[in-house]
DNA sequence: AGCACGCCGACT
DNA sequence: GTCGGCGTGCTC
């Protein structure tokens, strides 16, 4: 293996490519495929990943240069995540630099560093520029600083550019004077973001014996430090130690054991340690349940698969509280068994202390655990315990499908409909889609569960036919403790309006909190936030602005004072009365969380109230601190957005109320039902979760809507039907997939045209391949393109953006179309400053 | 992305 | 006449 093919970490499209390089001899021991290394490129050094390794004489390329460096002892990623990466780049449209560095903790993300050595020149100034020697001490000028600054660099051999700088704040100028005569030289190297952490510990410098004779012989004044030292001869098995945890447990200071270390009886040295976040927190052992009859009809067909080795995906299909957890436990249990290991992804927001400790308490410290509250540092930890085969089952948001482990037997995805999954940043990948490839590639099982499917895997699943894959389905419909799921009972709030109640607590919503008050038993509160003030709604009616094409709600732009649709452009006046039934009570809509406790304080006076969303939970850590306040029962009501939505189990909960159920469904996106759907069933389900029955109310505008219609009778299937219909009717997936093109440029016009040219281009393209015609007609393959339009952030960063939508089928190359008519744009734009996003299956449409 | 090479204005 | 402005082109 002579030859090195390298992806460089410069992210442009001319350099997305592998580029080659020898290997030295030396090196060939520690490269592999997936290794990171140190490369020379152009005039610097920049860090690159080892995608491929060829035997070849490297004397037939010219110009070769050889790897600089191998920057770990074991490579980051296996060639099979390697090869993972490049599907993504494919895929998902984004740089194959991208793809790799998105399986990796930010901490590996190596940046170049100048370093400064003595050159061989002399390091005496040049006499021709300055005074003799004898002069110097009079002169402070250049000559002086120079010398210092040759003393310094002689001093440690090597020193940063960022280390000189700060020794010699006005040194610049002449440090780059000495380079260019060779009295210095300059190398290059990659360091990383973040080293290891070292932690200072505590070890006997003599052994026990002598330590125990020094302990008989000491002064009676230094009581301290004979305790210090007796606890540490009694330890000695566990050594060395954390200092802090002896200062801590003897409550004694560092000034007591520096004087031992001083008697040359202790050493003070550094140990790396791994950051458990979890650390110095008990978990009960948990042995797994029995399983009821449904559990075992679906746990079965997915142990077979694990138990064979066999690549499968499943859909889990089971009502809130039917036990999918234990079932996940089992498989993985079964996985591990084999010896091979396996992944638990969990949305960010259900990523709650609760959630772990279910499976910290299964398989203890096998448990690695990965989400965005860790500091950059926790979370490289959890990763390298992965990486050593520290840790066989992995838990985490999104990133965690990239868990670099050797032997991927299972990934399970919980709550598989929910919208994080998909990167909203580059590389806009799906965590679904990805773990499926993943486990295709290693003959794993994926399990995806969740109580309200997302429409594309159930759909896929149904119809057998679909374009990722097809997932067997497997359906728990009855809640594994025997209760009941809770009554739902939705309230039409423009009766409420028409009896003379304006205010947002419905009459029913009011007394069964007070009842709930009364009684002491608990409320969870649901108030939807997002698209805050964007649609127009009419309050008698409910009535709601949409787009007449595209059957998504028209977004408000107060600059224009008119409704448009963000899909395909269409424009029309904010209407002053309600075109329905006349009503003046027509309006922009939303409600914020604080709004709702002041009111809250207003009708309950002395009422507690935790409030749970964006503005109270950005602390690290506050998140679990207020549920764990709502669990102990410092508050009646728990009031917050989607957040509470999410898996929460609390056994006093009896009324959960949702204060609004339309501002999900007004929003401007096509699975605004769908999104509605699944908030409302996930919410009801976290009522009268255990031996006390459970209410839920939902208020809504729109009462008659089929998503809340059949959110309140828990009737997933009618949902599902009704919803499917709509969408094969326009022509959104699961019948199509979408890519959504936004282009930017801080000139209006200049990004208008752009797109335009895109829109074009991509047609003309799409019709010479006969791919381009319209999505009503039978033909499998189809390709047809919306926009462009104003994004629905038409301005950001000071840059005016506009979006085109593409809507495909079949087998065609719509994605690959797509990158080659954005980059050709992209390259004719000389201008540059034109920026083109591509993102294949959009979640959020803005 | 950097960083150097390259062709035009204000200065010792 | 040079120092340096940042335009464009390349990086195994």
């Amino acid at each position: 293996m002579d030859i090195a093919k390298v992806i460089v970490d410069v992210p442009v499209r001319s350099t997305d490519r592998p580029f080659d390089y020898s290997v030295p001899d030396a090196m060939k021991v520690w490269i592999e495929v997936g290794s990171r290394v140190a490369v020379p490129f152009g005039h610097r050094t920049v860090q690159g990943f080892v995608v491929a390794l060829e035997y070849g004489d490297v004397r037939a390329v010219p110009g070769l240069k050889p790897v600089q460096e191998v920057l770990d002892l074991m490579p980051p990623l296996s060639p099979e995540l390697v090869e993972l990466a490049d599907w993504i780049s494919e895929r998902y449209a984004c740089r194959k630099i991208s793809a790799l560095q998105a399986m990796l903790p930010t901490a590996l993300k190596g940046k170049a560093e100048r370093l400064i050595s003595l050159g061989d020149e002399e390091a005496e100034p040049d006499a021709a520029i300055f005074p003799d020697e004898e002069w110097l001490p009079m002169f402070p000028g250049p000559g002086r600083e120079e010398r210092d600054i040759a003393e310094f660099v002689r001093g440690s051999g090597e020193v940063s550019m960022k280390q000189l700088a700060r020794a010699f704040p006005s040194g610049a100028e002449t440090v780059k004077f000495m380079l260019r005569r060779g009295v210095l030289k300059e190398s290059q190297s990659i360091k990383d973001k973040l080293g290891k952490k070292k932690l200072k510990a505590i070890d006997l410098a003599v052994d026990p014996e002598a330590a125990r004779d020094a302990l008989a012989s000491f002064p009676a004044r230094s009581a301290r430090q004979k305790e210090v030292l007796s606890y540490l001869i009694d330890l000695e098995a566990v050594l060395p130690m954390p200092l802090k945890d002896v200062l801590a447990a003897l409550q004694v200071t560092a000034g007591t054991v520096k004087g031992l270390e001083e008697k040359g009886l202790v050493e003070i040295t550094e140990i790396e340690v791994y950051r458990d976040p979890y650390r110095g927190r008990d978990f009960k052992p948990s042995t797994p349940l029995a399983l009821t009859e449904e559990q075992q009809a679906a746990y079965d067909p997915i142990a077979a698969a694990v138990e064979e080795r066999r690549h499968e995906v499943f859909l889990l299909h089971g009502v809130t509280g039917s036990g999918k957890t234990e079932i996940y436990l089992q498989t993985i249990q079964r996985c591990v068994d084999q010896g091979r290991q396996a992944v638990v992804l969990v949305p960010e927001i259900s990523l709650t202390p609760q959630m772990v400790e279910r499976f910290k308490s299964r398989f203890g410290s096998g448990v690695a655990v990965m989400h965005s509250r860790l500091s950059s540092g926790e979370r490289y930890d959890e990763w390298r315990k992965i990486r050593e085969g520290k840790a066989f089952v992995a838990v985490g948001a999104r990133s965690a499908v990239f868990a670099p482990f050797s032997n991927l037997g299972l990934v399970i995805i919980d709550e598989e409909h929910e919208t994080s999954y998909k990167q909203e940043e580059h590389p806009r990948y799906h965590a679904r889609d990805v773990a499926v490839r993943r486990a295709e590639q290693g003959d794993a099982v994926v399990v995806l569960g969740s109580a309200t499917p997302s429409l594309e895997s159930y759909y896929a699943a149904r119809s057998q036919s679909d374009i990722h894959f097809a997932p067997r389905l497997l359906t728990m419909s009855t809640r594994a403790l025997g209760n009941a799921l809770p009554r739902v009972e939705i309230v039409d709030m423009r009766e409420e309006l028409k009896e003379g109640n304006r205010s947002m607590f419905s009459r029913g919503l009011h007394s069964a909190l007070a009842a709930r008050l009364e009684r002491g038993e608990q409320t969870v509160l649901l108030l939807n936030r997002r698209g805050f003030s964007t649609f127009v709604m009419c309050r008698s009616c409910g009535y709601v602005a949409g787009c007449p094409n595209c059957d998504i709600s028209l977004t408000y732009h107060s600059r224009s004072d008119n409704l448009r649709c963000h899909y395909c452009g269409h424009a029309e006046p904010s209407p002053q009365v309600c075109p329905e039934c006349g009503s003046e009570h027509i309006r922009f809509f939303g409600t914020g969380t604080q709004r709702v406790e002041e009111e809250l304080g207003k009708l309950f006076p002395g009422i507690r109230v935790i409030r749970m969303d964006v503005d109270t939970t950005t602390e690290k850590g506050s998140h679990e601190k207020l549920l764990a306040g709502f669990r102990d029962k410092k508050a009646d009501v728990l009031l917050g957005t989607q957040m509470v939505a999410k898996g929460l189990d609390f056994p006093d909960v009896t009324l959960v109320g949702v204060i609004t159920a339309d501002s999900a469904l007004n929003l401007p996106d096509f699975r605004a039902a769908e999104k509605t759907f699944q908030l409302l069933t996930q919410v009801a389900g976290r009522a009268g979760r255990h031996s006390l029955p459970g209410e839920v109310l939902i208020q809504s505008y729109t009462p008659d809507h089929y998503s809340i219609i059949h959110a309140s009778g828990h009737d997933y299937d009618s949902f599902v039907r009704d919803e499917l219909r709509h969408r094969k009717e326009l022509h959104y997936p699961p019948y199509c997939r979408l890519i959504l093109v936004t282009l930017s440029h801080e000139e209006m016009s200049v990004a208008l045209r752009m797109a335009e040219n895109l829109a074009l281009n991509l047609q003309g393209r799409a019709r010479q391949r006969r791919w381009f015609g319209s999505l009503d007609k039978l033909s499998s393959d189809a390709l047809d393109l919306l926009g462009p339009v104003a994004s629905p952030i038409p301005r950001l960063k000071g840059r005016y953006r506009f979006q085109c939508i593409v809507k495909w089928r079949g087998s065609i190359d719509a994605i690959g179309l797509t990158r080659e008519v954005a980059d050709e744009l992209e390259d004719s734009a000389r201008d540059s400053g034109l920026q083109i996003g591509i993102d294949v299956d959009p979640q959020m449409m803005m």
